[in-house]
DNA sequence: GTGGTCTAGACCACC
DNA sequence: GTGGTCTAGACCACG
């Protein structure tokens, strides 16, 4: 388990692990993060990589801190994550793609062929 | 003009300009690039970090150097350049976007809200 | 019950009830403490992190054990814990905090508007 | 120059010297930080502790990063802070404060004698 | 056991 | 030169 790409920081890629758990329903509300030690383990990293990236999601109010306990995802993280990404997604990054998919001569049909198949059979 | 965004480089948002600017059709095959000094001055950056943007436009054949002129987009450039771009960006972005679009619960109508309601017309 | 600041330690805030209880005169001498395994029922924390709390405040003569009773509040606690707590407010927090409120801005008025008002009417 | 109190993590009270080198306006919008490098080596800290306290000013949107040359004084960044603080110092802080002051029986004229005084003259 | 902080030393990309 | 990231190993307070 070190599948990690060299271009996006360690601590990012851990953090992104995390969070897709959440949006998946794998991590739920009230359940306990693995421990930073655990999960340095387990990803053959420093703790201090694995503890930059949960410190982002106590920021983000995802997760909270139970002092000599742990870390456990918040009530309602799911949706908060899910709405945050959401907005962030089509306002900061979805123009520049788009744009960028049309320059390529790209179609909605090159990238959903079956929902757009689908579709055609309203 | 100074709207860089400080997660990429800027050398390639330089490329990444220049690079539309093929895809668009302003820059034809036989148009001159503007000059290193020219496009360092408008963009008030570095002229190595311009120069850096163009070694790679020449290096992907793109482009070609005419001594003591400046370079000049290659015949064939657009075609080539949509080729790999599209290639590269079936291949190594869009399945992990296409991943990422799909947790989000974002669908094709979200995106594609036109072109959606035009394949419905067939 | 459990609106636990994450900033300070869980032990040092019970402590804090404790004493804000022996200054009010919610607790008088000759009064017992909540029992550790109440309080811990209480606040839903462990009996070990109550009875740290209630070691220093023996340990600093303001309750006194009473085998197989219980903690109570020592004569004149009140007191001598005023006195203590004053001297070390003046000394080692408010210069600190004066100087930081003076840089915000922030003036008696903003902080005791009644009083400041009261002062005016001399 | 090696006074750290040792209650306080390190990164942050650098942070807290930066920030208030800005509300003194010792630093002003466009001037730079100092660099992590040169500010590890004068207070003999570790430059990873100095990256923490700086990461946070940027967050917060007090600095802004210029890619290789350094962090800079954002424009506003005082008038930002000043308000950010004084809104959460009284927010936050002031209303326990009070209550700790009012019970130790401590007075406005304890704390402020000049001001005070100045006010009798009304 | 938990997370938080710090150090020393290293390597990277960028300007 | 700049900041960003990572490691290995250490020590701390807390529960």
């Amino acid at each position: 388990m070190s599948d990690w790409k060299d271009d996006a920081p360690i601590y990012r890629q851990v953090q992104e692990r995390v969070l897709a758990m959440i949006l998946d329903g794998e991590l739920k509300p009230g359940d306990a993060l693995p421990s930073v030690r655990q999960l340095a383990v387990d990803y053959r990293i420093n703790p201090l990589t694995v503890s930059r990236a949960y410190q982002e999601l106590d920021e983000a109010t995802l997760v909270e801190k139970r002092r000599g306990l742990g870390l456990y995802v918040r009530e309602g993280a799911r949706e908060l994550l899910l709405a945050q990404e959401r907005e962030r997604f089509l306002r900061e990054e979805w123009p520049a793609l788009h744009r960028r998919i049309e320059r390529l001569g790209l179609t909605v049909r090159d990238l959903w062929p079956e929902e757009t198949a689908r579709e055609r059979h309203h």
